[in-house]
DNA sequence: AGCAGCCAGGAAATCGATTCTTCTGCCTAC
DNA sequence: GTAGGCAGAAGAATCGATTTCCTGGCTGCT
């Protein structure tokens, strides 16, 4: 490990220099010969300076904290995805922390949280788990950012327009004649599911249809409960001849449950899901969904936190750019 | 920030004491009533060592790099999933580096191997960034485990028995019957590669069944590349009956060339993937896989390369429990 | 000649935790 | 009665980078 004092040795300067120099202090007066012999010894020594250090000195220590339910889930690694680049184009890098962790073990809390070795921290607002975390981190202080969802003015969040976009879904349904649509929710008390009923309902009311409670299941994120919830909704008296699933994955099991239930989509039922991931494109019949600017989300969502720690006031940003776009494949089609 | 000096004074002790109390030194003696008022002093102002100034000190961050070329790859996701609460355990931090970053900008790999910035690093060696990546890591000594891969002796890996896998994947189809078995392989300078292509040879050679050259195709780690192969293969002279493709999201590309070249899974062709991910169950037909022990390669990984930091001896693991296991879906059956 | 002012760069304090060395009473044993 | 020993704790150096405050020497002006 070449240290400061080394680079400063070689270049025969005071390290004040060196550091002066590489971190462009704009007082600094030196002159072209010195300043290309430091930059010299930096290039043979392969110099970084030291994280740890620079870290004490500065209070900070340039990581993001990343806490999401679930990797497994396509949705946050697109989050992810923009994310990623982003913080290293702001000097930043991600640090993985487990949300339940956070949310449970004060040890794990205190050594990220209270002992500094994150800057701010990126959340998915999931599960309850996540609430505690937010009432955690709140007494410290620590620059939050609450991802995919939208917030409160105090908070700072980044989210996408998931209300424009389900009604943008639920309206290619009633282009293609269906009446009867259903919609299964995210669930939960977040405002991506009730943003998501809000858009579904938004589409109806605009093409006079009534909306019904009768049409309205638990769709869940995961393709255990999408199967479970058209299941049941299908149980029903008044049977749906489309469904809005709030989520890709709810969409995927309620594909599965379409066809135990003996219906061929799309002609005896259209399904349409929420996010486009690269599984939509695979599973039989390829899922019709809308999609929404994920990466982008990550890549703003980085953007505020970075503003955050640097002393900026909290935002609440709706990323709007691209649009959410209909991804139309086999899973909708004309109603029976 | 409450630091040591606070804690200190709080319980009217010097910093040192507080710090040898806290990290357990053995040659400190104490007297009781001083050290429940150190410890009610660490509890009232809820501190924890600074994370930096630690670092600093120790010459150790407690981070460990992740590099992993996609986190939309499922099997990624597992191996994290296994990895992150086994570096929890070992008191570190998983961070997450773009592989391709460390590989090609010199900034970002100075920044976070010179500087300090991990203690060592997890790498899937995949692509050819990847070894540039072990080219550049090797004279600074940072300690490295390969994921995923045998390696040789100097080098420390992880890895799971893809060749007992493979043998057992094909070993499925020969006792349905199936002696016109074709392996799409992964492709590129790998073990896993070449592990599942032995593992396929195993198995036909067992049989008695010729192994041919006419019966290999190139499957790549995406779907594109997976129906590409498939329909390449389709389009010779000597048609398969049953394919055991390298990869999952391989499999499920071959599921669409099947399809788009009119056959019927499993009745004209029947395939096997590799790799079990929540994704092979809701393709059409559910694909049969084989399962591997991922999430324990992932525990397994983390475990080696802090031994690796601790100064112990690097290893070559290969993880073998659970076994591999055949997981029998529908896009396998009896020969035509 | 004398002095202000600028140029180029140096010295030292600081961030917070760790760890090695040193110190102070008090007790015991000879 | 005093040296020695030990319990119990304080002090100080250190890790490496940053940053504020200085300094030595030269120039130009009066």
């Amino acid at each position: 490990m070449t240290s400061i004092t080394e680079v400063a040795r070689h270049a025969g300067v005071s390290p004040s220099i060196v550091s002066r120099l590489l971190n462009g202090d704009p007082t600094l007066r030196i002159r072209t010969d010195t300043r290309e012999r430091v930059l010299a010894a930096v290039e043979e020594l392969d110099y970084a300076p030291n994280h740890a250090a620079r870290a004490l000195r500065r209070s900070r220590v340039g990581t993001i904290g990343l806490a999401v339910p679930d990797m497994h889930n396509p949705v946050y690694a697109t989050i992810l995805e923009g994310a990623r680049p982003a913080a290293t184009e702001h000097g930043f890098v991600l640090m993985l922390t487990d949300l339940d962790d956070l949310a449970s073990d004060t040890t794990t809390f205190r050594r990220i949280v209270r002992g500094g070795a994150i800057d701010g921290l990126l959340l998915q607002r999931n599960s309850t788990a996540a609430g505690r975390v937010v009432d955690r981190v709140a007494p410290s202080r620590l620059p939050l950012v609450i991802l995919n969802e939208r917030v409160r003015s105090p908070a700072s969040g980044v989210a996408v327009d998931d209300r424009a976009a389900a009604r943008l879904a639920t309206r290619h349904l009633i282009e293609h004649g269906h009446t009867d649509i259903a919609h299964l929710r995210l669930g939960g008390r977040n405002s991506r599911s009730r943003d998501r009923q809000a858009g579904w309902e938004d589409a109806l009311r605009e093409a006079g249809i009534p909306v019904s409670r009768d049409l309205l299941g638990h769709g869940g994120v995961v393709p255990e409960t999408g199967y479970r919830g058209l299941t049941e909704l299908l149980a029903r008296d008044r049977r749906p001849t489309a469904v809005f699933v709030g989520s890709v994955l709810a969409a995927v099991g309620a594909l599965a449950a379409a066809r135990d239930a003996g219906l061929t989509v799309p002609d005896d039922l259209s399904v349409i899901g929420f996010h486009d991931t690269w599984l939509a494109e695979h599973v039989d019949p390829p899922l019709s969904v809308v999609r929404l600017p994920l990466e982008e989300m990550g890549r703003e969502a980085i953007r505020v936190l970075v503003d955050l720690i640097e002393g900026k006031p909290p935002q609440q940003v709706m990323v709007s750019t691209p649009e959410p776009t209909l991804i139309i494949r086999s899973s909708t089609g004309k109603v029976p």
